[in-house]
RNA sequence: GCCCGGGUGGUGGAAUCGGCAGACACAGCGGACUUAAAAUCCGCAGACCCGAAAGGGUCGUGGGGGUUCGAGUCCCCCCUCGGGCACCA
């Protein structure tokens, strides 16, 4: 063996001075960035596309990103180290109001206030030391160079009609003076503004056809096992699929007049129009039940109901009173708790199966924007219906009955509420059964679902049907900030083609890509499209007709741009595509997606449904953009989500200062697993650091062994087997060692319980300590330390980079930590000679006997039996049973 | 109201399969080192009771029941906190 020399271990451990060096040396030399092409040079390793979603740069990082970046950071290195080709980028969600709110507050342009705060966050986790590749790959969003592509896939869209023009009410943010999607808007208040109500406007938009893909977004949700189910049922539930029936009902007269007018069959034999004729169209899910229904109710904001209260003061009174009183619930809160209540219009409709007349009222709880914005009230077997019919004595009437009653609820015909059987509407069960439905009593419900609704297709008053609660995607905004929509409005080719109504639309020639956005704009909270006073931006001239022509001013919603942009990252500098098909085909899908759930249904429902366009497009292979999608708890302080608002923001900037970043990224994943939130306890940090600054000193310490053993194994080819064979505690400490890695490895191909790793790489260090002092003694072989010390560098490396290249680097070693091979297991180090046995009698604990660890049951028995405090517990009882379970524990149960 | 998560020492959390509850930390306490402090190192530490001590006993994972030799873990009922949806016909 050759002369160990010793280090004295008098350099302290300093974040500050170790950290920048480190940074300074990565930028330098590039080593976590692609030098080359990265599928070209991956030979024959597995590709990991591992992504974080792009923050918003606001100029400051926040502590969730800090943890979100802390786990997707870790796991990238790990599958670096594994072998893996890692694709790891990151980048700027750049347009958005806040840079117009600062544009306004500091007059400085959006672009400066962007790209600066760009610059200063990019700054930021660079000191952090996540290893993006800055240079191959990072995109912003708010560059002619993105948004062009923005505006490119909106042409295809409209191409495709999957990008149309039309007016309708919209959501309208008065703080933000800009349109907003269904998706940003939050029970009724702005996303952004959690105190300002939006209102509904009615406007001219563009919209996305994400409703086309409805039925694949849902059933897609099928197919993402490695989604969580949390985001899956939100998606569900937004998504919204309903089947069932709409089903028109004939329109009669004014009651009063008595002007009964014939059934809607009637109406459609004879082809007859005009009032007489009207009709109602209702949407239910529950068509087997229609012969139980006893009103229609309609939505306030029905066209009809406007008809008829134009000339019925009264009507029109108590429908804008509900309006009024709809919006002031929203106002508080409470909508939904809101009492149901409504007014009959004195007409009555008429109900094609069976030719009764119903009563037609307007009630508050109709929605006008699901369905048809009108029901057939059945409160025999719908609880909503009951309470309103409880409410105004309207009949209830059942119709479906479990089957086992033999269909014996006939007699509950108009019966009310307060007759014993109908306290409650029966909701009905999978075997239950028509009863008093004409031709259909006896038939089962579910197959009456089928049977009725074909009825209804075969007499013209009716057809299956799928609603869906989601709506198409409003992306047009009122704002300055982001990506111009590529589209003009000429009047002389609207005239020309006077019959078609998007005659004056024309799409700006690819060609003529990007529309720039203007510099110098001013920008005000007045509302309105900014660009709009631009004259110079406005007026253009025609790609069709070369006349005169007025540009569209408005903006795309800013989810547009983050809709696709993992998909730039694979080839982020492409000037002449979005990107090139083969390199998306080779990443993706991403193996892994991580992120806050906050983007559950917006951000992760867009990015789906683009990624379909764009199949369909023929542009990628994919149909889900990403495989698995981790989502992130919430990083607490006091008891909050941290915010500016509330005044408990822990700034990274400050805990880098006082405890370096290492520190902090691994105080993010010790505090608690990834997946609950997190409580921010500065202590905590500190307690991190300190535990850094032990390793530090100890490495530090052991590093000229490491060297000089590195040196002499290349002579001796002395295995650290041998050596941990020869003294028990050589052995004990590569037991921990191989535990720590096998636990560990587990723990990134699974749960990622990282705060479990860390602390297991805890204990390690804790008996590295202890073996320190055993070196001396010779109790521990030098190569023993020297393997030990050298593995949990490696191992600490996804959680400390900065000081596990500075300790890699002491102990001799040259290449970078990414190049270095994963630690492996070794089973049979890891495996534990002795066991500890707890011995219970009648399940408590007495004592805990030491045994060898394959001792068979019979020798734990035997032990058991034979120990003191067993005997003294059973003495003068009759042992039962005995329980022995091999390696874990013996119980004795005496009586 | 409905659907998901949680509830374990003073605190964050651990216990992946039903098998020693409280790993690892933070805060705390005691000790060593120091003129002193900081830093560092070593040790103690769920609660209650008995005991001078060594040690021993009882209780204990939100509450109540159950299954089991044995329950933080499984089943039923309930309380509570957080999140999502909320008249979706």
């Amino acid at each position: 063996m050759p002369e160990i020399e010793k280090n004295e271990g008098q350099e302290r451990y300093s974040p500050a001075e170790i950290e920048p060096r480190w940074q300074a040396r990565w930028d330098a030399d590039a080593e976590l960035y692609r030098a080359e092409d990265p599928i070209a040079h991956a030979g024959g390793k597995p590709k990991f596309y591992c992504l974080e979603m792009l923050p918003y740069p606001s100029g400051q990082l926040h502590m969730g990103h800090v943890r979100n970046y802390s786990i997707g950071d870790a796991l990238a290195r790990f599958m670096w180290m594994r072998g893996y080709n890692v694709l790891h980028p990151m980048g700027w969600d750049a347009f958005g109001l806040p840079a117009e709110n600062a544009a306004i507050k500091n007059n400085t342009p959006p672009r400066e206030w962007t790209l600066s705060n760009v610059a200063a966050m990019r700054k930021q986790m660079r000191r952090m030391g996540f290893s993006y590749d800055w240079a191959g790959t990072e995109v912003t969003t708010c560059q002619p160079e993105y948004y062009r592509w923005n505006q490119w896939f909106f042409l295809r869209m409209y191409e495709r009609g999957l990008a149309y023009r039309k007016s309708s009410k919209v959501n309208w943010c008065p703080q933000c003076c800009t349109v907003l999607a269904n998706e940003q808007v939050v029970n009724g208040y702005c996303w952004r503004h959690e105190d300002t109500l939006v209102e509904q406007r009615e406007l001219e938009q563009w919209f996305l056809r994400i409703t086309k893909y409805a039925d694949e977004l849902l059933d897609g949700l099928d197919k993402l096992p490695g989604w969580p189910e949390k985001v899956r049922t939100m998606q569900r539930n937004w998504i919204g699929r309903s089947e069932g029936t709409e089903v028109e009902f004939g329109v009669g007269g004014d009651a009063n007049e008595k002007q009964i007018l014939r059934s809607a069959q009637d109406d459609n034999k004879k082809g007859k129009s005009g009032h007489a004729g009207e009709k109602i169209a209702v949407f239910t899910t529950r068509v087997d039940t229609i012969f139980g229904a006893t009103s229609i109710q309609l939505a306030p904001e029905h066209a009809l109901v406007k008809e008829w209260a134009a000339n019925d003061s009264e009507l029109a009174k108590a429908v804008e009173t509900m309006i009024a009183e709809q919006k002031a619930a929203k106002e508080t809160g409470d909508i939904g708790n809101i009492e149901k209540h409504g007014v009959p219009t004195g007409r009555e409709a008429v109900n094609p199966f069976n030719g009764e007349r119903l009563p037609i009222w307007v009630a508050n709880y109709i929605l006008a924007d699901y369905g048809t914005g009108a029901i057939m009230s059945v409160p025999g077997h719908d609880e909503r219906d009951f309470e309103f019919a409880t409410k105004y004595g309207l009949p209830v009437k059942r119709v479906v009955a479990p089957a086992s009653s033999g269909g014996a609820s006939a007699a509950a015909e108009g019966a009310h509420a307060d007759s014993g059987d109908l306290a409650l509407p029966y909701l009905g069960e999978d075997d239950a059964v028509l009863v008093d439905s004409g031709e259909w009593t006896g038939e089962a419900s579910l197959e009456a679902q089928e049977t009725m609704g074909r009825f209804a297709e075969e007499r013209g008053f009716g057809r299956r049907t799928t609603t869906f609660r989601l709506k198409d995607w409003g992306v047009s905004r009122q704002r300055y900030w982001g990506t111009p929509i590529p589209v003009v409005y000429c009047e002389r080719c609207r005239e020309k083609h006077s019959d078609d109504p998007n005659a004056g639309i024309v799409a700006v020639p690819e060609s003529a890509l990007p529309v720039l956005l203007p510099e110098n704009v001013e920008i005000t909270q007045e509302g309105g499209s900014p660009l709009a006073k631009l004259p110079g931006f406005v007026n253009t001239t025609c790609p069709k007709c070369g006349g005169p022509a007025r540009r569209e001013t408005d903006t795309m919603d800013t989810f547009v741009d983050s809709s696709w942009y993992f998909y730039r990252y694979v080839d982020a500098h492409n000037a002449q595509m979005p990107f090139d098909s083969a390199k998306v085909n080779y990443w993706f899908p991403i193996d892994q997606y991580i992120g806050g759930v906050e983007h559950a249904i917006l951000h992760l429902i867009y990015s789906r449904f683009w990624t379909k366009v764009m199949r369909d497009l023929g542009m990628i292979r994919n149909d889900e953009p990403a495989e698995r999608l981790f989502t992130q708890g919430m990083v607490i302080k006091d008891g909050a989500k941290m915010s500016k608002s509330k005044g408990n923001v822990v700034s990274p900037d400050d805990m880098i200062a006082r405890y370096g970043a290492d520190a902090t990224r691994m105080y993010a994943l010790f505090a608690a697993p990834p997946d609950r939130d997190l409580e921010w306890q500065e202590e905590g940090v500190a307690g991190v650091s300190r535990f850094l600054a032990r390793v530090h000193r100890l490495v530090t310490k052991f590093a000229p062994v490491v060297r000089t053993v590195e040196r002499g194994a290349q002579d001796d080819e002395i295995t650290t087997k041998a050596f941990a064979a020869q003294t028990p505690a050589g052995a004990n400490l590569l037991r921990t060692l191989h535990q720590t890695i096998a636990k560990i490895t587990e723990e990134f191909s699974g749960r990622w319980h990282f705060n479990t790793c860390i602390a297991a790489i805890m204990i390690l260090v804790n008996e590295m300590a202890a073996a320190e002092a055993k070196m001396d003694s010779g109790e521990i072989a030098a190569v023993t330390i020297a393997e030990t010390a050298r593995t949990l560098v490696l191992m600490l490396a996804p959680f400390a980079p900065f000081v596990a290249a500075e300790l890699w680097e002491q102990m001799g070693e040259r290449s970078g930590l990414l190049r270095e091979p994963w630690p492996k297991a070794d089973a049979e180090l890891a495996r534990e000679s002795e066991i500890e046995v707890p011995v219970q009698v009648n399940g408590k604990l007495v004592v805990v006997v030491k045994l060898a660890a394959d001792a068979d049951e019979e020798a734990m028995k035997a032990v058991a039996q034979a120990e003191e405090k067993v005997r003294a517990r059973i003495a003068g009882k009759t042992v039962v049973k005995t329980i022995v379970v091999k390696g874990k524990l013996v119980n004795l149960v005496v009586k």
